[in-house]
DNA sequence: ATGGTTGCAAACAATTTGCACCAAA
DNA sequence: TTTGGTGCAAATTGTTTGCAACCAT
């Protein structure tokens, strides 16, 4: 896991210092994405949160990670893997992967409509109850 | 334009305070979303800083206000209007309305997909280039 | 060796809260 | 009149910056 970690950094040009490594390692690890403090927390000792923002700021430029802005609380992130979105649990803020993707041809339809030279990205995420949550009601 | 503001305040059940129309009223002429401070500006001494935040938050949850959150900066609120999207420049933060939306078949695949009971809501922002900042690279 | 990287403290930005005063219904 | 709303100051939360010590290359 490290060893991943060590490689993956390094090739996108970056000192695998031992903190980005752990931080790679743990966010590889990490079943769900997580926040800057959690990530500091989890590695107690081994990188300090100031440390961790500037790492996953880092990572997340080199496409290593992902950073997810939600509407309330901190960005969460995880490690870079396939495209996808976010099913999040209006009340208790569970959080679910969500492979379904736009239709392509929503994007170029949107790129034709509008003014800009590009369209590159897009951010996507839905907003729902949990089972658990939506019994509780 | 405030005998509008205050009409719909006062439908959704809330106080009509010179406060609370005066903002709606900024918010329904503002042809772009605003942030809280960017409004407290423009209505200087007619409502504080701290009012707009708690009027605001007020006027989302009633649906006459939608607050848009992007991955960086404050958060910006536009008077509610038919449901849209956007397009923001990376470079300079122009924003564009988008219309088109998910197809609902998209939505009601990712419910079937989930864990969830329901899936009431989304998020949806495209990020690009704008014409003038693809021309200066 | 040396230039990028770290930890700590301090600054900062966005937003929220406490409380005495004020105003809409 | 009374219940909720407001402004101001202060607290919180999330994140960034300055700087001396440090370590990967």
């Amino acid at each position: 896991m490290k060893d991943e970690a060590q490689g993956a950094i390094r090739a996108v040009g970056l000192r695998a210092t031992r903190q980005r490594v752990a931080l790679l390692a743990a966010l590889l690890a990490s079943p769900k994405p997580v926040s800057a403090e959690a990530l500091a927390k989890r590695l107690d000792g081994e990188l300090d949160l100031t440390t961790a923002y500037r790492a996953l700021a880092e990572l997340t430029q080199a496409d290593l990670a992902d950073r997810i802005v939600l509407p309330e609380g901190p960005a969460l992130y995880e490690a870079m893997r396939p495209h996808h979105h976010h099913l999040v649990c209006r009340l208790c803020g569970r959080l679910e992967d969500v492979s379904m993707c736009l239709p392509s041809t929503l994007t170029s339809q949107v790129l034709a409509k509008s003014d800009f030279a590009s369209v590159e990205d897009h951010s996507l995420e839905f907003f729902g109850l949990c089972m658990k949550c939506a019994k509780k009601r």
